[in-house]
DNA sequence: GCCAACGTTGGC
DNA sequence: GCCAACGTTGGC
């Protein structure tokens, strides 16, 4: 499978109301408090160029002693966010950063619930989509470097025909994947839907992710296109081999990631090719 | 810090 | 369903 969304419970909000309903913990509002802050600092620290633990946890805080592990891990996915950008550069002249997200169009049940998202749900929304359920940290580093405006694929995996099928957009950068007080809303504004990680019947739920420290990001998404025809992954494939464009593709090198980082000229590339084969919708 | 055992991803 | 290629965990 792929670290895929969590898909239609969240912004439906609604119809899935078995799912959504799930009661959320009371999550003491003044933990949550600190705990957001603590995620809010961490952005600094993992922002692309200090692969170093810059990082604002207050070494005595209970919360830098819960997440030594996790900080050990978070760290050691570091460099693949920073490093490679010589050899594959990630951000176009005009600032933006392209990325490749994945998700699962045919049904697959986590944690008793259907994961199942696709190009086609995303384009339904009308809402901005939370990118939920990443449960990696390379991936989720990649997530927390996302900036508004940036571009990323939608690529559909662990189905029939694996490949890239459209775009979006991010329009809104990473806030925790977790259910945050009310009086913290406007700190992620305007979107945030409390998602995923704790919540025991959420299909991500992780045990391990503490409300008062939670681990995991989201971003918000918007559909942007879809392709008249798909890009397989054969295909990428072929583009991959060496010499040709795609040869460092990080989906490519490192195929079990969700959440990749695009190069503006392989996003340029994948574009052309997509035009030449009827464009996108 | 090493590494074996185990878990996950995802194409086929 | 199989299984290769990872990632995570925990004992030492």
């Amino acid at each position: 499978m792929v670290k895929r969304k969590a898909s239609q419970l969240d912004t439906a909000s609604d119809t899935t109301g078995l799912r959504r309903s799930t009661r959320r913990k009371p999550a003491a509002p003044d933990q949550t408090t600190e705990a957001s802050k603590d995620e809010l600092t961490e952005k600094g620290a993992t922002q692309p160029p200090q692969p170093e633990k810059t990082s604002k946890k207050l070494p005595h805080s209970k919360a830098f002693q819960d997440s030594k592990k996790s900080m050990k891990a978070e760290s050691a996915a570091q460099p693949s966010t920073a490093s490679k950008s010589e050899t594959n550069e990630t951000t176009s002249s005009s600032g933006r950063s392209y990325w490749l997200l994945k998700a699962e169009p045919e049904s697959r049940f986590e944690n008793g619930v259907d994961v199942k998202f696709s190009i086609d749900d995303l384009a339904s929304r009308t809402e901005p989509e939370p990118w939920d359920g990443i449960r990696n940290y390379v991936a989720r580093n990649n997530l927390r470097a996302m900036k508004k405006g940036d571009i990323a694929f939608f690529y559909h995996s662990n189905c029939k025909e694996p490949g890239i099928v459209g775009t979006m957009e991010i329009v809104q950068e990473h806030s925790p994947d977790c259910k945050c007080a009310p009086s913290l809303l406007h700190e992620f504004a305007p979107y945030h839907m409390p998602v995923s990680a704790h919540d025991p019947k959420a299909p991500y739920y992780d045990a391990s992710s503490k409300p008062d420290n939670p681990k995991w990001s989201v971003v918000h998404v918007k559909f942007r296109s879809k392709f008249s025809k798909q890009i397989g992954l054969k295909e990428l494939r072929e583009m991959g081999q060496p010499g040709q464009p795609l040869e460092n593709m990080q989906m490519l090198k490192q195929s079990r990631l969700s959440v990749s980082r695009v190069s503006a000229s392989e996003f340029e590339y994948l574009m052309d090719v997509v035009k030449q084969r009827g464009g996108e919708t």
